[in-house]
DNA sequence: GTGAAAGCGCTAACAG
DNA sequence: CTGTTAGCGCTTTCAC
């Protein structure tokens, strides 16, 4: 039952040359002449000959794996990620291993040391916990990393949106519908994603002239229940607000939910901004606006980076747009 | 920079011993006396060994790779599952190798070819396009492969819900509540899960006494739009109904949305029970009564017996239950 | 242009 | 109980 597996000795019995012949036709290393060409290919595609990637990989020294570490696999956040990276590393002769730690600092620490060490010759880390240094000491052989969700260094390259200006654009649309006490929910206060959207939220106060109050920011998971739990302490801390600008959507998703049970209308009494644009924001009721982030792209852009470096190729890194998706969450204040 | 990598000969040069005795004491395999095996062990840890997993691949014939098929990587209900699979496979020293192409069945042909051939020990397929006999043919090799989503087969363990349960669970719900006149909106009808879940809500019907009515079956995609498009068909038809039953959460979305454009409350005008119960469903207004399938448990049971399977051990794959979830859209009629 | 042979890092007989 | 040795399947000098 359990043939063996075809070797590349079969091949070669089969096309009388030798291994070597065979090892230099399929990868197309070395002088060949045409002719050997030709009858080395027939056997291997006769034989559905396939090499075997471990001893390949032992010989080349390389895994075979593109590695990702994402917090979550769940959510309808990162599974776009993903599919961005499996839409290229699809068209490779690597895999995608494919690690989840909850944004659990040891753990993704283990689990990054893993991948570089046992799985992957390179890998996407989307994630804040582990910095540049912390990734520098489980990476002694200087494997590509690349990184999401952070600041840019010289070590590794990054692939991330503008996150102050999507939420420069998403403050500016709510102000420029009249509203002047905007509120901000965001998630916690030392991801670098929350600080720098907090700063697109207050660039967008100060040019239109209006005052920036801290207890108008309100902080907590970047979940529904986060949002949900949002709403329940700007409520409980009498703040004024009639717009809320929320950092991620599923936030606002779970705003939605509380506020409904405040008896706040949406848009009439409190006008909501979203950010990320996922799939179900458009069929909230009413659905959400929100700053589009094209994630599949951003997974893809990681994906062929990555691939890039561990080949030792060039590759520019291009700017990730970030778009306004207006739908009907906001009202129009008049004045 | 880009040091040697540790090998096992560095450990048993530090220890002072053969490499067949490191082999011996890393793997727990032959007699060792207890000295040296403290000596090595201290050796390995001192150098921090990792043995390379290609060359004990090489010589164990092993992959070492747990392959995942699904359809899709985003949305919300995969994600789930493919958690549960990376939470059991985290805690062994497999991979997890994922894949996904969109349900397309010459693509997971291949997809499946390539993961057996080059990636897996063995692989959890998802999709119901590839059917045992065309697994059978792409792998020569005889690896375990578990099934999803497909009727259980003499070669393949399976793990399934009880689809017709869950479908008569909700129908039975919906007829408890006074519903007479019950739609029922689905995915493909020449999926597996259509079928069994036409039947569990015909069963409903017939146990009630309620007629069985095909006009008020309609099919469309797995999706929110399709719930959509599905809302509209059964308006075009004219049919009547008070109540429908969606064979998953997303079509429930899709129809929430068209409802509300016809002008339709919900519960009040019509009733609806989803399948699944994301994430998501209790989100909604009104949250979504729908059935629980425990997604992530599914994923993990898939995990546990595929690699129970790869490592030739045995073990029972318990019943997956199917619970009701009741929440605010199903309106009690009077009669 | 092609073959022989060494060796990647590891495990598994086989001796001793 | 431990060391020597022969591969696992492939790539890559090095001869010819």
């Amino acid at each position: 039952m359990s043939k063996r597996r075809i070797t590349i000795k079969d091949v070669s019995a089969l096309a009388g040359v030798s291994v070597s012949t065979v090892s230099r036709v399929l990868n197309a290393s070395g002088p060949i002449s045409e002719d050997t060409r030709k009858v080395v290919e027939e056997a291997a595609a006769q034989l559905k000959y396939q090499p075997n990637p471990l001893a390949r990989g032992l010989v080349k020294n390389q895994l075979g794996g593109v590695g990702v570490l994402i917090p979550w696999l769940a959510g309808p956040y990162f599974g776009g990620f993903l599919e961005g990276v499996q839409g290229v590393v699809r068209t490779t002769s690597f895999r995608l291993v494919v690690s989840s730690e909850e944004a659990i600092k040891e753990r993704e620490h283990a689990a990054m040391a893993y991948l570089l060490e046992n799985d992957a010759d390179g890998v996407i880390y989307y994630g804040d916990s582990l910095r540049p240094s912390d990734i520098a000491e489980i990476n002694p052989f200087g494997k590509p990393v690349v990184l999401i969700g952070q600041p840019a260094t010289d070590a590794h390259p990054c692939v991330s949106i503008n996150d102050e200006m999507g939420a420069f654009l998403a403050t500016r649309y709510l102000i420029e519908n009249g509203h002047r006490h905007i509120a901000h929910m965001t998630g916690h206060p030392d991801a670098h994603v929350t600080r720098t959207r907090i700063l697109g939220y207050k660039k967008a106060l100060e040019q239109a002239g209006l005052p920036f109050d801290p207890e108008r920011i309100v902080h907590y998971h970047y979940s529904e229940e986060g949002g949900y739990r949002c709403v329940q302490e700007l409520m409980g801390r009498g703040v004024e607000f009639t717009a809320i600008f929320c950092a991620n959507d599923q936030m606002a998703i779970g705003a939605y939910q509380s506020l409904r049970e405040f008896n706040k209308r949406i848009p009439e009494d409190v006008s909501l901004v979203g950010f990320d644009d996922i799939m179900f924001t458009r069929y909230m009721d009413p659905p959400l606006t929100s700053i589009r982030v094209p994630i599949v792209d951003m997974g893809a852009q990681a994906a062929r980076k990555l691939i890039a470096l561990i080949e030792g190729r060039e590759m520019a890194l291009p700017d990730v747009p970030t778009e306004l998706v207006v739908r009907q969450s906001v009202r129009r204040l008049p004045h």
